[in-house]
RNA sequence: GCCCGUGUAGCUCAGUGGUAGAGCAGCUGUUUCGUAAACAGCAGGCCGAGGGUUCGAAUCCCCCCGCGGGCUCCA
């Protein structure tokens, strides 16, 4: 249920794309004109590795979100130093202002053409038409599809980022190649945000404030497996205990399901052939053993357990214990993508006449806790029926519609991801957009018509006789690193009081105020409240810096005035001066913020 | 896993063949302060691990390990 990081996606001309210039570059509406500029800047950029090195093979070249890349077979690798020179030799191009020309040639001519471009060479055998698109400026050339600005000097301004490895085709078969990155936007003071941007996103990494706050930490002993810090334990059983207050809400009942299995029960969900190189397996005792990779092999075995009438269905099987997964060690990063991890992960046994009214549930859940964490409204995604899959094309079908018919039931629109689902059942993904525009995938809902079958699950029906279940799977926040990953990156550590590692810190202005502040926090640590008295040798500014910079709720400073009084002054963690309040009117507003888990001090 | 980059004090980073450095954090002392950094002193390192070249290696080479950027986009 884990899903990469948001990737370069790629731009969508919406086009009919030509070889010519029908319609003016001007008039031409902005996406278009900017998929044009990035789609010319890569043109470019060619351009220039290809007189930097004659013998250069080059492959693709598109234009993606917030710029371009283009893929070289090069003789020897790519330095930082040579981004520099071939931006330099780009910006040449650019002030020459050459004409971009485009036309079909047959695809004979194109062989002739490119006949030392191996690339080149395959993806005119893979073009179905007769003819393909040719385009030039200057002395470059290049096989091509088309969508181009009318001279290179429109390109816009742009940057060369940074360069990458990237396999042809994608094909981890097949030759390595150099991938050349660069930004674009229409004018400096577009690209410039852009830059700044990201700049401003590296500042809120979840790694960098998972040290900065104490949080986590993941160590070389351990690769992709946390170490969870008092701070972050703190959040990471705020979750827990969330979920669990839902759960007694929405009548769900917890499980806990060993974390190491005989393989035969993996070979029985069909995880042991479609998921086994993704699994940490052993010997033990001659016997070949297997850390679960998720939950629902266990609950399945727990629910073959004794007999179930269709009277104790629906019954809606929660676990949060750990689990393992053994992904490529270059692809883990910080704790979005883990070899340890678990989720707020449940199974959903039902009638099928239940099926969808248990279906409208989750989303009212997911819509509940979307609204308690501020993550806005879910961006929702259907992923339907994959090239390898099990079970009918019939029930697929039926699956599909049950789910599409929730999603607007439910009040929401959702994009098709057509031949994404999983093997066994389409998923219903929950994404979310957060603080500077990324999205993510969370949560998601399953309809699996497989995994009863073939754990030849049973229910006694109305009827007396023998009924397989449906089973849904489902998993609202998803991953509970990942989320806390996105989630510290969303609010930039600083999180709603309720969930916050300390809610409060009392400062003392001289150390004859110790006593009374500490008196301050006992008072409220008998409301609930985690509170800390920052004792240290520090004047009363440095603490409310360092207050400030662990992003903690509140400040409640305390001095003669305070003490004198029975007060504290408080200060919010966004620099708002409240001025002295009681200890019984400060304890009620952060109890009260607490238990209607507002969002922000 | 693969390609490229990278690894020096808890953190951020200087140091490119000749005696390991700075700022912040830490510790100790002085100061007792009214809403985002008081002052001084002290301590802190097998320069990721192993091997090699050299009179001499943080620095050059080899090999591991970790970390970072990428690797489903189809001209």
């Amino acid at each position: 249920m884990l899903s990469a990081r948001p990737r370069w996606r790629p731009m969508r001309s919406t086009y009919m794309v030509t070889t010519g210039h029908d319609i003016p570059f001007a008039a031409l509406p902005a996406d278009e004109r900017l998929f044009r500029q990035r789609h010319s800047a890569a043109h470019v950029l060619a351009e220039a590795v290809l007189e930097m090195f004659p013998e250069a093979k080059y492959a693709i070249g598109p234009p993606i979100e917030h710029g371009f890349y283009y893929d070289f077979d090069l003789p020897r690798s790519l330095t930082p130093d040579d981004l520099g020179v071939l931006e330099a030799r780009m910006r040449e191009s650019v002030t020459r202002d050459l004409e971009i020309r485009g036309e079909q040639i047959p695809k004979d001519e194109a062989r002739r053409l490119f006949a030392n471009q191996p690339y080149k060479l395959e993806l005119i055998d893979d073009i179905e038409d007769a003819t393909v698109g040719h385009f030039t400026h200057g002395n470059y050339q290049d096989l091509c599809r088309g969508g181009h600005t009318e001279t290179t000097g429109q390109i816009g301004a742009f940057k060369l980022t940074h360069v990458a490895g990237a396999y042809w085709r994608g094909d981890e078969k097949r030759p390595m190649l150099q991938r050349i990155y660069g930004a674009l936007y229409p004018t400096q003071e577009e690209l410039d945000a852009y830059l700044l941007s990201v700049e401003e996103a590296e500042k809120r990494d979840h790694r960098r404030l998972g040290r900065e706050l104490d949080l986590f930490h993941i160590d070389p002993l351990a690769p992709g497996a946390p170490f969870y810090h008092p701070n972050g334990a703190q959040l990471y059983n705020g979750l827990l205990d969330y979920m669990r207050g839902l759960y007694v809400e929405y009548g769900y009942t917890e499980v806990i399901t060993p974390q190491i299995f005989n393989v035969d029960i993996f070979k029985t969900s069909g995880h042991y052939d479609h998921f086994g190189d993704d699994m940490f397996m052993f010997q033990a005792d001659e016997v070949e053993m297997g850390v679960k990779p998720m939950n629902c092999p266990g609950h399945c075995q727990l629910f073959r357990q004794g007999l179930h009438s269709y009277r104790d269905l629906p019954l809606r099987l929660a676990e949060f214990t750990r689990l393992h997964r053994n992904e490529r060690s270059g692809t883990l990063h910080g704790l979005t993508r883990v070899r340890s991890f678990s989720q707020d992960d449940s199974h959903i046994y039902c009638t099928p006449e239940q099926t969808n009214s248990e279906i409208q549930r989750g989303f009212l859940m997911t819509r509940r806790i979307y609204d308690d964490f501020g993550l806005g409204t879910p961006i929702i995604r259907l992923a339907t029926r994959p090239e390898q899959f099990v079970g009918s094309i019939e029930d697929w079908t039926n699956a599909e519609r049950m789910l599409g018919d929730a999603i607007h039931h439910a009040g929401y629109e959702y994009t098709l991801a057509p031949g994404e689902g999983a093997f066994y059942a389409p998923k219903v993904e929950f994404h979310f957009r957060d603080a500077i525009g990324r999205s993510w995938q969370l949560g998601t809902v399953q309809v699996d018509m497989a995994m009863a079958h073939r754990f030849e699950l049973r229910y006694i029906g109305e009827d007396g006789g023998e009924h397989v279940p449906t089973m849904l799977h489902r998993a609202i926040l998803g991953s509970l690193e990942r989320f806390l990953g996105v989630y510290i990156e969303h609010t930039g550590g600083r999180f709603p009081l309720w969930l916050a590692p300390v809610q409060a810190t009392v400062i003392p202005i001289a150390d004859r105020h110790n006593a009374y502040a500490q008196k301050v926090q006992a008072r409220l640590q008998k409301r609930g409240l985690r509170v800390r008295v920052d004792t240290s040798n520090e004047r009363m500014n440095a603490k409310i810096r360092s207050a400030q910079l662990q992003r903690v709720p509140y400040m409640l400073v305390v001095g003669d005035r305070e003490a004198e009084a029975g007060a504290a002054a408080v200060r919010t963690r966004n620099g708002e001066d409240l001025g002295a309040l009681s200890l019984a009117d400060i304890a009620k507003r952060l109890v009260t913020e607490r238990d209607k888990r507002v969002l922000t001090p």
